[in-house]
Order: C-alpha cells, then structure tokens, then sequence
DNA sequence: TTGACATATTCCCATATGGGAATGTAATAT
DNA sequence: ATATTACATTCCCATATGGGAATATGTCAA
C-alpha cells in the first residue's frame, strides 16, 4: 500500500509546504492564479495543481471572475488540524513546567 | 520531484493516520512496542517503521528498558503544527461570525 | 470567427511510500 | 553457548507524487 492520496484529507494536503504557502496567502484575501504564480514564484500548472488538491480536500474555494479564477482560503476546514493538535496542549505544558522545575532545583 | 519524504518533518510525519493514533496513545504514557501491536492491532514491524519515522522527526522519544523499548510522544514537538493552524483561527471565527449573521437577517 | 489571455489538464519520470514476509540484532534466561 | 524474547531492518511491489513541458479548455475582445 503506498502513502495515502495528498487528496484524500486536510493532513495530507498541508503536508506540502508550498500548499501552506498559498493556504496563508490566500486567508487574507481573494487572489487569482497568476497573481499566485507572482508572488510565489511558482509555475503556473504547479500552482494549478496545488489548488486542485486544496479545493479537493475544502481547503480552498474558487469562483469564477471573466477569464480569472478567484481562489480564497475556507480557514474552517484547518480547524479539524487545530483540534487534534489542541488535544497535545496540556502534554507540552507538562514538558515545560517540568524543564522549569528542573532549572530552578539546580541554581 | 517527488512527495517529500515523511520524515522530512512533523507535517508529512503526521499525514499518515496510524501514525496519529501512536502519537495519541503515547502521549498518554510510555509504552513498549509489543503493547502498541495488540492495541492498535498491527503487524509489529509496521509498528516499528512508524515509530521510526516519528523519531527521525522529534514527536516521540526512546529509552531501552531490558529488551523492550519504551516509546512516549514529545508534545513539544507538535507545537509547531498547532501555531500553525493557530493563525487561522481569526479566519474561521470571521466565517462563523458572517454564517450566523445570515442566518440572523433570515429569520 | 479569430486571436489573445487565463487557467486547467495531461504526459512524462524519478522517487518515497506502507504493508507483508523474511531476516537481522540485542538482551535476558537457562 | 544456546534458546527465547522483543524489536529493528531489509527486500519486494503497486501506487501516488511534484515538477517540467506540452496541450486543452474557457472567456473576452475585435
């Protein structure tokens, strides 16, 4: 069994950084294709292709503009990341009281 | 160019549900390999090979104890993952906000 | 209709993958 | 020393990948 399809979730699909790249530009605002292809110096089929696989998953939202397509960020299919991720919260802050702890017992 | 190997960090290690479920189950407390086969019901050297990638990346830490190793999950080490999604959250609460003053203005 | 612009898709390829099976390695017990 | 237990690694393979190049599709303008 080879790795699961970039499209088959939202963890799939952010493990590519360039798709967190363009997931973070286009929270702010609506962009079109080309005006990605600028700012992240990418070619225009790769930049075409991230977008498929983040629209595939719901992570991105496309409406058509004339000849452009205006893609922006749906921030609400990141937050099933933010849950999982969130459920490690209190493990990391028992890490650092304990580091802290150690520190103050040596001085 | 190929998909970026799963351990080239936390995002691609992550991707992969299994190995989401380990990090789950060792966060809680150590556990010996031989215990994460019968719980998560896979073939032990599956189990091996996640734990191995999800060293290679920092999110779970090994001590021998006889013959058996002893994993545990490094919250700190998915904290990254967490400020990522984290900024945004402003994104979606927005949605959220304009979701429901629609559906305030329709009643 | 024809052309230009904007985006999407297809074809190519080297590479990493996860599981299964088999084998290697390390530590204890006898 | 040998056997046993507990893990780790290796080999195999079908499959999905991201980039580059080429091509297809879609929209507007003249």
């Amino acid at each position: 069994m080879p790795r699961a399809a970039t499209t088959s979730d939202a963890f799939n699909a952010v493990a590519e950084p360039r798709r967190r790249e363009i997931l973070s530009c286009l929270a702010l605002r609506e962009r079109s294709v080309g005006d990605m292809v600028v700012t992240l110096r990418l070619a225009q089929p790769s930049v075409s292709k991230h977008l498929r696989v983040l629209r595939d998953v719901g992570l991105v939202r496309a409406r058509r503009q004339g000849r452009r397509m205006l893609y922006r960020t749906n921030a609400e299919a990141i937050r099933p990341l933010h849950e999982w991720t969130k459920t490690f919260e209190r493990f990391w802050q028992h890490q650092l009281l304990r580091v802290k702890r150690r520190a103050e017992a040596e001085t």
